[in-house]
RNA sequence: GGACCCGUGGCUUAGCCAGGAUAUAGCACCGGGCUUCUAACCCGGGGGUCGCGGGUUCGAAUCCCGCCGGGUCCGCCA
């Protein structure tokens, strides 16, 4: 809704300045629009005229103050504040964002692009550890957001079948006992026991090596190793996924894009750029021309591919078959990505949007499944599981164990995907037990939380007909209402520069301002006219809190 | 050594890409509020050289340059 107030704005501030004579330079927001506590939008184009016009920005500001049309919709005056000109919200306005936040189908954008994003993606080699399930809630939540703001998305996670890491899998598997514990986690013992041995016994190396060649070579006993062992793997990690609300639409096996040849074929067409040449026995892509030193290996001396290689073939794939692809990749894969986008526009295939996040490292380092120095996500949803049973169970004394044990699951599961995704990608983070399991702080339950009460009022309620919206007036009423408001506008930005951390944010900033209205607008008791409206602005607050919970991946309690 | 990211009250953090009107929240600390729709809440208070130094600009947390500190990468690994 939001959206609509600020293209009325855009109109009328286009037609003064036309009126005027006035052009100011083209580009983003070139006319200095601004959320500002001093007005609804405010807008700072008077600075941005004065060089040119050799006036001062109040007085240019006063010119296209009198210049404003002066038929509005949903603007209810533009004031004029010495250099800038602030717009208010009308009436009509807000009550039209109420009566569409009551609408169950107001929720949705109109973009309407297909987009892949590929997330998650881990190595099929163990559980996932806390630093990747920042990977999985940055994806998700993109996916959520996209859907959100209208586009199409296929979640995908991409298999990396036939690294070297799976290859010490297969050998693993072929020396030691699988535990009968989770899938992830006994695979992730015997990668670890392999890699451990191969310090000492290099015959484990020419193993694995075999294993890759044979796997590429389509051997049909390596093959079955290898998919029953990936197949194990990922079964543990989509476990994983699936407590914290995460699920893949399409897994694609990086085998998939050798065997149909289109490795092969990317190979082939790179040749042609006379870019690439044999050195030291394998194929490589000289990219110095465009600023990387380091060449890029195509092919192994043995024949074999590499997974830069894969990639290429997936990425070639991922464009032709979607409008926009969205990758989530960790720090280490900066470099790397960076070849991959230069290498696809050489093939003349459309780049993918890199969403980058910093490393999550352990107090004593950064972790590594290989060595079996990681927190895995299981353990930490465990833990908090466990910490929220206990707050629940202080809150909720009388309740059944099933009720305490869903409540915490909810809550916990909620509270590890907001303390990731709250916190802008390109941030490093060290994880902190002591943090995670503080419920006390601003997170997830502090939503879920306004979204019960909101709840609880409407439970004890009869379902309303009719209500006035222009009762609501005391300034939390209108606060609340205009954080509704800017829903659309979240979504909007969010979608565009793939920043989940803003959605995050607004969740925030909507429950503190539904505290506000719960804590100085008594609902129930209020007198008919006034406590239908009220009804009405609790519903829609529901309504806001409900979808902003959803689009995180985190449940709406109704109770808790 | 080169490339990229980060540096905002004691701790965590928003704002930075698209420069504008008193710099955002939380935790911790101090003080207040439950016979009232769930106190996982609300209110008040103290606490900030926005890493440092230059520059651009009417105006810089935001842009540019240099430095310092931390992270990541620079494999015929992924």
């Amino acid at each position: 809704m939001f959206l609509d107030f600020m293209s009325e704005v855009e109109g009328l501030l286009k037609s003064a300045l036309d009126r005027c004579g006035f052009a100011p330079e083209e580009g983003i927001n070139s006319l200095g629009l601004d959320l500002t506590p001093h007005a609804d939008l405010a807008s700072s184009v008077a600075f941005r005229l004065a060089p040119v016009l050799k006036k001062s920005p109040a007085a240019i500001a006063g010119e296209i103050h009198q210049a404003i049309p002066h038929e509005f919709r949903y603007v209810e005056k533009v004031e004029l504040a010495g250099p800038y000109l602030n717009f208010f919200m009308n009436r009509a306005f807000l009550n039209a964002v109420l009566n569409q936040a009551l609408a169950d189908n107001a929720w949705t954008g109109r973009m309407n692009e297909k987009v892949i994003v590929e997330h998650t993606s881990a190595n099929p080699d163990g559980p996932l550890h806390v630093g990747h399930i920042r990977n999985s809630v940055i994806g998700d939540t993109l996916v959520r957001i996209l859907r959100r703001a209208g586009c199409s998305v296929d979640a995908q996670y991409y298999v990396n079948d036939m690294g070297r890491q799976e290859a010490m899998v297969v050998v693993g598997c072929d020396h030691f006992h699988l535990d009968s514990i989770k899938a992830d986690h006994a695979i992730a013992r015997v990668y670890i026991a392999a890699n451990k041995e191969m310090e000492s016994n290099p015959a484990i190396r020419e193993e694995a090596d075999r294993v890759i060649q044979l796997y590429e070579a389509g051997d049909p006993d390596v093959t079955a190793k290898v998919q029953s062992a990936v197949r194990y793997a990922i079964g543990g990690i989509e476990q994983t996924l699936q407590r914290m609300n995460i699920s893949h639409d399409s897994y694609h096996w990086e085998s998939e894009f050798v065997r149909d040849g289109s490795v092969a074929e990317i190979v082939e067409r790179l040749e042609k750029t006379g870019l690439v040449a044999w050195d030291e026995g394998s194929l490589q892509l000289d990219l110095n021309d465009y600023g990387f030193e380091k060449k890029m290996v195509l092919k192994r001396a043995n024949g074999t591919s590499l997974y830069i290689t894969r990639d290429l073939a997936y990425h070639r794939w991922k464009s032709a078959n979607s409008d926009r692809s969205v990758d989530i990749l960790g720090a280490d894969h900066k470099l790397v990505s960076g070849q991959l986008r230069v290498a696809l526009g050489l093939l003349g295939v459309r780049e993918p949007e890199v969403v980058i996040f910093e490393f999550v490292s352990l107090p004593t380092g950064s972790m590594s499944t290989r060595k079996g120095k990681f927190i895995s996500a299981d353990e930490l949803l465990d833990e908090v599981e466990k910490q929220a049973m206990e707050e629940v169970r202080a809150r909720r004394p009388d309740e059944s164990p099933e009720f305490l044990k869903d409540v915490a699951r909810q809550v916990a599961s909620g509270a590890v995907r907001y303390d990731v995704v709250k916190v802008s990608a390109d941030k490093a983070t060290t994880f902190d037990w002591k943090q995670a399991l503080d419920f006390e702080k601003l997170s997830a339950p502090f939503i879920q939380y306004s979204h019960a009460r909101a709840c609880s009022i409407l439970r004890k309620s009869e379902q309303i007909e009719k209500f006035q919206a222009d009762l609501l007036v005391s300034d939390y009423e209108v606060a609340l209402i205009k954080k509704i408001a800017q829903f659309d506008l979240i979504i909007d930005r969010a979608a565009r520069e793939l920043k989940p951390h803003h959605l995050a944010t607004y969740a925030r900033e909507l429950a503190e301002s539904f505290n506000l209205f719960y804590r100085y607008s008594p609902v129930l008791d209020a007198s008919s006219e006034l406590r239908d409206a009220r009804l009405a602005l609790a519903r829609a607050a529901r309504n806001a809190l409900r979808t902003t919970l959803e689009t995180l991946g985190i449940s709406a309690l109704e109770t808790m």
